[in-house]
DNA sequence: CTGAAAGCGCTAACAT
DNA sequence: ATGTTAGCGCTTTCAG
């Protein structure tokens, strides 16, 4: 591989003049200019980043932290950062955490040694004394769906509450009055929030939520199922069903067709998330849309203008998104009585 | 951030010994040995990888080149590559193609720039000279579900005929006789292996597959249910139905109960991949699972192995897998008749 | 407008 | 066993 040298020999110039070629720096002449593209493109020239990296302290190389990109939705906010990468040719390095807070830790770290200095970090397990001193070491931190007040700039997040409370409004005004909730054995942020939003929205309406009638389980197709199960088999009664996300969901979906009962005619199931599977499920899934393929693009690019302008940081105002209801097929109205 | 520089005078010796204690080189004294490994923890002292990578001209990264990451299988895919290197501390660079040759190639260009030397690619659409040129200028360079003869041992990829044969061999054991194909409009590699898996199979049990039983169409949910609507339209009649792959398959299932048609009881249904919507639709789909996930971590052990060992390359094998038939509720037996 | 030269942080001979 | 030193390929003053 040709590097800076062999351009400059074969262009008649110095080094100097073929890096001022490549960066783009005005105070070339043009013959000279020309004659150096020229040699460049014939060589088959390319920089070397690491070179580049190390003399210049920066990099344009953007990281992500992420649990475990073969689930779905992370594959998509992958997708997401990768969309902006690629946009302000930025390079995208990869740390999976695994959900493990040392892990979490340890990709970031080797982030770092890259000196990478956007990061975007889904961060499912540090606590956020971890996240703040964190984020003040590295500039070009953003945390995506998770708030932290004290970092509010930094963090780009989705309103579960109001998420939730639309979903559960819709299905009010439907005139459902019987509800259930199957929701995530981890009670932390996202699954407290949408249960948060169920809660008062039907508070606000005089509708009681039984305990009896909330069951936790794993968030996945079989906690759904499992949930669905247990809460049949107390005998707890209901029309409209709340799920955490669209993966129990679709398991639900599966426990009240094996029970005998109908989606929609005898219950509505209403998702969160959109991911695939809620088009997959028959009937296809209501669901609240989750715009993370979006919120990622957004923060890669807020993570790359934090870490190259340091300019003052706007500390007041934080990035949050809103989900969106998708009516599909899982709901249907009552009638009042 | 501390330098090799301040880790060698805090403690006291030359940033030789601080190089060497970092590289584990056995010739350090154990006194020594531990006071730099005090000070580096005490520093926080972390090696910079540009500078590493700068001087030793090899990078313990590996990047991988793939289509669309929020798509379910290359999300999987980027899993098993992301195993692996976590497993051998190399760091995942990615870049996206989108179903572009030239960006397949920029793609590629970019990880050299970064001297990446072990790379994963999933080419879509660069024809196998342009691979053979570019797998002999990058000793590292893996093809994965791609088969090419000449560089076959850089070759790591699935059977689709024999998976396609399993599949319809099981539908005719099961006393089906009446069978219809939804495939992909682009009939390159993978959709075309499986169709003649599928064509050589029943041909061997003396069974027609006319050309009006096979419909193309997109390779999506959307695209299976276009096909099969189609098929109707065209009053096909078939009682087994083989998807290119699940999200056909999903598709497929949607607009058969549209019709009124019910599954498995009137048509069996398989699909391909096993991704998670098979598990999502209802019922859920019986179908060839795709290892990818392990044949992913596999090729990435191997581009690693390649790109370190440049011992005279085994020619004469390839890296080939098997989908494995998963007996879901799509498919059920015809009583013979 | 262009060139010479000084490093960026590290590794790897080569000395001692 | 440890230190000295010469680069790796590039950017960036500083001269001219």
């Amino acid at each position: 591989m040709a590097n800076i040298k062999d351009v400059a020999r074969v262009a008649g110039v110095s080094i100097a003049t073929v890096s001022r070629v490549i960066n783009g720096n005005h105070k070339v002449g043009d013959a000279c200019r020309a004659r150096v593209q020229k040699v460049i493109k014939e060589l088959g020239y390319r920089p070397n980043s690491n070179a580049q990296a190390l003399v210049s302290k920066t990099k344009s190389t953007i990281g992500l932290v992420t649990p475990k990109l073969a689930m779905t939705f992370f594959g998509t906010l992958a997708a997401g950062v990768e969309k902006t990468a690629r946009e302000q040719s930025y390079k995208l390095l990869m740390a999976n955490s695994m959900y493990e807070t040392q892990s979490e830790l340890d990709a970031i770290n080797s982030l770092r040694d890259h000196n990478c200095q956007a990061i975007v970090l889904h961060s499912e397990y540090s606590d956020e004394k971890t996240l703040i001193k964190l984020a003040e070491e590295i500039p070009g931190l953003v945390l995506i769906n998770r708030y932290i007040p004290a970092i509010a700039h930094r963090c780009v997040w989705l309103d579960n509450i109001a998420g939730a409370a639309h979903a559960t409004q819709m299905l009010l005004d439907k005139n459902h009055r019987d509800f259930a909730v199957i929701t995530s054995i981890y009670q932390n942020r996202d699954p407290g929030a949408r249960l948060q939003g169920i809660r008062q929205t039907l508070a606000g309406a005089q509708i009681p939520l039984k305990d009896e009638a909330i069951e936790e389980s794993t968030a996945n197709i079989e906690g759904g199922m499992q949930a669905v199960e247990a809460l049949l088999a107390r005998k707890v009664r209901f029309t409209a069903l709340l799920a955490y996300n669209d993966l129990m969901a679709v398991g639900a979906i599966h426990a009240l067709f094996a029970a005998g009962l109908r989606v929609p005619e005898d219950v509505s199931v209403v998702g969160f998330d959109d991911l695939i599977v809620a088009r997959a499920c028959r009937p296809q899934l209501t669901t609240m849309h989750y715009p993370v393929e979006e919120m990622a693009s957004y923060a890669a690019r807020l993570a790359i203008e934090l870490s190259s302008n340091s300019t003052a940081e706007p500390a007041h105002r934080t990035h949050l998104f809103l989900s969106q209801l998708i009516e599909r097929d899982s709901v249907a109205s009552r009638s009042a009585n």
